[in-house]
DNA sequence: CAGAATCCTCAAAGATACTG
DNA sequence: CAGTATCTTTGAGGATTCTG
């Protein structure tokens, strides 16, 4: 999995499968992340054929990334994974929370 | 998701969920992790409630690790994560290859 | 607009040594 | 056996600059 998508590439498939965007519109919705992360996701992305470069002839120029049927197919099981992280986040920081307190109160 | 387990969260917890394992057993399964990693893996899994630490009263001294309820119900998701990787693979590397010929042939 | 190239930094991983 | 402590190294990511 970590060769198919680094940090930000699960963001982008859920953000690509919803409609197309374009570069910079990435770059807005993935708030916080710098060219060159979204670049090298999307390289990566484009590689293992989970998402389309489409260059758009127009001035100035417009790349505009789609995702693939491949593509599709890998956000299913990524949404499984959400629907937990909603389901039991605060179990989850409960557990956390009786963690940290026995060890060190301080922090 | 990043928060709940590293990179090797994800492996310790599938052995987990097969049967109760000890340090060095799972030290010698995960081929190529350090003890320092492993330790490290098993009190973030421990923090976030995903595994329990059971010390079993022995000389030498024997630590067994049991994946949670909690910590079960995770390996449902990543089972099909697992079944996505093992059925979409071969279209995936078939992409790659093309991908990297059609840049640069050396590499 | 959509990147590539460069430099830099800091946190994570590895190696090693030590301990109850 | 099951770790912790310490030091070093590496590389991913950020900031910045440049370009078709």
């Amino acid at each position: 999995m970590d060769q198919l998508l680094d940090k930000w590439g699960q963001l982008i498939l859920t953000l690509l499968c919803e409609r197309p965007r374009r570069f910079n519109e990435l770059k807005r919705d993935l708030d916080g992340i710098t060219q060159k992360s979204l670049a090298q996701a999307l390289r990566r992305l484009e590689r293992n054929g989970l998402v389309e470069r489409h260059v758009l002839e127009q001035r100035p120029i417009a790349v505009e990334y789609r995702i693939t049927p491949l593509g599709r197919t890998l956000d299913e099981p990524f949404l499984a994974l959400f629907a937990w992280t909603a389901d039991h986040l605060a179990e989850v920081e409960q557990h956390r929370r009786a963690y940290d307190e026995g060890r060190d109160p301080s922090r």
